[in-house]
RNA sequence: CGGCGAUUAGCGCAGUUUGGUAGCGCACUUGGUUUGGGUCCAAGGGGUCGCAGGUUCAAAUCCUGCAUCGCCGACCA
């Protein structure tokens, strides 16, 4: 490709709206630009990227005996509404009527067609497992899209599915995506860690997710310093702490705390530190008989933050958890947010476990402006419960018993979950088995974040000067740049001579025919991160010379230009 | 969905307080100059100042409404 005839778009300045490293360089260097919220056009060269992922994804995919299909984007709304989920998606599924005003989702995930398309197709057990796949644009219509095609509306996916007649069937395909899945990130040469997950709204038991590791990402996962235990910080277990309770030593009192409405206020105006206080936290409960729902108070430590999917796990916790309103819980407490506390409640009080070891606290006393402190459990409030509900912090034992926790922030780029029949069970999808009789297939579901990669592979390889493509993602392999070519006779002879032995060899090179200064050129070709920079200029050309940078390394080789392509050629291919 | 902010040329911004017919840098076009790390000089093209309505002799500027985009929040009582 020579620069001339192609679509460089390379930007000095930065847009002002992009927050992080990737989605400034994706649109320094040309790859993406911006149609609207959440909604992005690939420019050549980041469509060259994307789709450098997407091989890498289908050739690991096809090892692991998946076959690729393609399913339609828009899809019939009674195929959601027989799984469930036209109600329990939300907002986030995006709804469009055709012409004859009939309902249809855009695909934010293809469990309902898959499943549809298999229970027509699929009538033996003979015929299982089976796994297919496809590449595809998912539409999610985000709450709040953000960081470039980080968090799009519209993005390219690999969904996979899995079909199986028994649970052992589906662990042992599960496994396999598993590690066909470490298998394209190690190709990709991301740092990376498969992660215990929570299955979200795609529902099913066991779920792990693949998060390269970066300071901007999204989620929070715990690590073990001993062991290989990972998990989404949402998953994580915070264990019951093993000392025990202390004795009371002081007796219940009370308070004026007339300013102080936040553990922060409490500890800033009263000096109560935040892990001796406790915070309450009103939700609604379950619905009754009558779908009424009541209130339910979750206590923990000050200094911990409650884990909602965790919360919401407690039968009494209506799911999802929604925190009470005000006015609600004035109703019922006779007191307002920021003087609550677990003494006279007259509602379930589940507590997490860290807080059930405390003895002498402090927290709200249930009247305006006022706090107890020296409160004991079992003598001061006797009827509740104990639940793990926080999230885990730096330093807590790990939950597989080695070591203790560390945390770090990642982006997730995969997810694959043991669906079980939750699918297949809602839109009865079935073969007919050994003994001729019809039995409900189990499924596994396995995704990746095609276009979400490109950019996390950004995040983890840049510097001061643009991107540095690993080799299996760089959008071309290899530039030629010469030094101003129209000022010399021999260069524009030799360039040209060896772009075309280049593009014989079978290399991806992109050719800087432009009438451009040679800072210029470096520069685009390294904000685009081009691994590595053929240099032509007179000053080498005296000698039979050319020189060779390379990107990552910032290393400069000199080699004779009549063996260049020969030796180029086998570098860039080792 | 709530709070805050922004919207002026392709990009980054000034001008808005105090109303008077729109500007800077980059990019683009032309000519010259320079040439191994974003040259310099000159000339030029490009804007219904987000949209709609209002006030006024006069609106980018004041008022009202709307839209779009972004940030923060949507547990921390």
């Amino acid at each position: 490709m020579r620069t001339s005839q192609y679509i460089l778009a390379t930007l000095k300045e930065t847009p002002s709206d992009a927050e992080i490293i990737s989605h400034q360089l994706m649109l320094r260097a040309g790859m993406i630009r911006k149609l609207a919220s959440g909604l992005y056009t690939w420019l050549p060269s980041g469509l060259k990227v994307l789709r450098k992922v997407e091989q890498v994804v289908r050739e690991e995919m096809d090892k692991a005996g998946a076959i690729e299909m393609l399913m339609p984007v828009i899809q019939p709304a009674d195929l959601w509404q027989e799984s469930g989920r036209w109600e329990q998606f939300g907002p986030e599924l995006l709804r469009i009527n055709d012409r004859h005003n009939r309902p249809f989702a855009l695909g934010p995930t293809h469990e309902e067609v898959i499943t549809d398309f298999v229970r027509k197709e699929i009538n033996s057990y003979k015929q299982l497992p089976i796994t297919l796949y496809q590449v595809q644009t998912k539409v999610r219509d985000e709450v709040r899209p953000r960081f470039g095609v980080m968090r799009a509306r519209e993005f390219t996916m690999k969904d996979a599915y899995s079909f199986h007649l028994t649970e052992e069937c589906l662990a042992q395909t599960y496994q396999r995506m598993h590690q066909a899945y470490c298998n394209i990130f190690e190709r990709l040469g991301l740092d990376y860690r498969p992660v215990i997950a929570d299955t979200g709204s795609i529902g099913g038991s066991v779920s792990h997710e693949f998060h390269v590791l970066a300071e901007s990402g999204e989620d929070a996962i715990a690590f073990s310093s001993e062991s290989d235990y990972a998990a989404n910080i949402e998953k994580a277990e915070a264990l019951a702490p093993t000392e025990a309770r202390p004795e009371a030593s002081k007796e219940l009192n009370t308070f004026a705390t007339p300013e102080a409405k936040t553990i922060a206020d409490l500890k800033a105006k009263h000096g109560v530190k935040p892990h001796r206080g406790v915070k309450t936290l009103i939700v609604y409960g379950t619905p009754d008989e009558n779908e009424q729902r009541g209130l339910v108070a979750l206590v923990v430590r000050g200094d911990h933050e409650l884990n909602e999917l965790k919360a919401e796990k407690h039968t009494l916790v209506d799911s999802p958890l929604e925190m009470a309103k005000e006015e609600d819980i004035f109703a019922a407490i006779g007191a307002h947010p920021g003087s609550l506390g677990p003494v006279g409640l007259n509602m379930p009080i589940i507590v997490d476990r860290s807080a059930a070891v405390m003895a002498d606290f402090v927290a709200g006393a249930n009247n305006n402006g006022e706090h107890h402190s020296g409160i004991n459990w079992d003598r001061d409030v006797t009827d509740y419960q104990v639940f793990d509900l926080r999230n885990v912090v730096e330093g807590d034992p790990s939950p597989c018993g080695n070591g203790i926790l560390q945390i770090k922030r990642g982006v997730e780029v995969g997810h694959i979950f043991q669906l079980g029949t939750k699918y297949s069970e809602a839109m009865n999808a079935g073969v007919l088995g050994e003994n001729g009789k019809n039995q409900v297939m189990t499924m596994g579901c396995y995704g990746i974040g095609v276009s979400r990669i490109v950019a996390a592979a950004i995040e983890q390889n840049n510097d001061d000067y643009g991107i540095k493509w690993t080799k299996a993602l760089a959008p071309f392999e290899l530039a030629i740049v010469p030094m101003n070519m129209h000022k010399s006779h021999r260069i524009p002879d030799i360039a040209e001579r060896l772009y075309s032995e280049f593009k014989q060899a079978g290399l991806e090179v992109l050719f800087d025919d432009r009438k451009e200064r040679p800072g210029v050129m470096f520069n685009d070709m390294e904000l685009l991160g081009v691994p590595y920079t053929l240099v032509i200029g007179e000053r080498n050309l005296d000698n039979n010379q050319v020189e060779l940078k390379n990107r990552r390394t910032g290393e400069k080789l000199m080699l004779d230009i009549n063996e260049a392509v020969a030796a180029i050629t086998a570098q860039i291919r080792s």
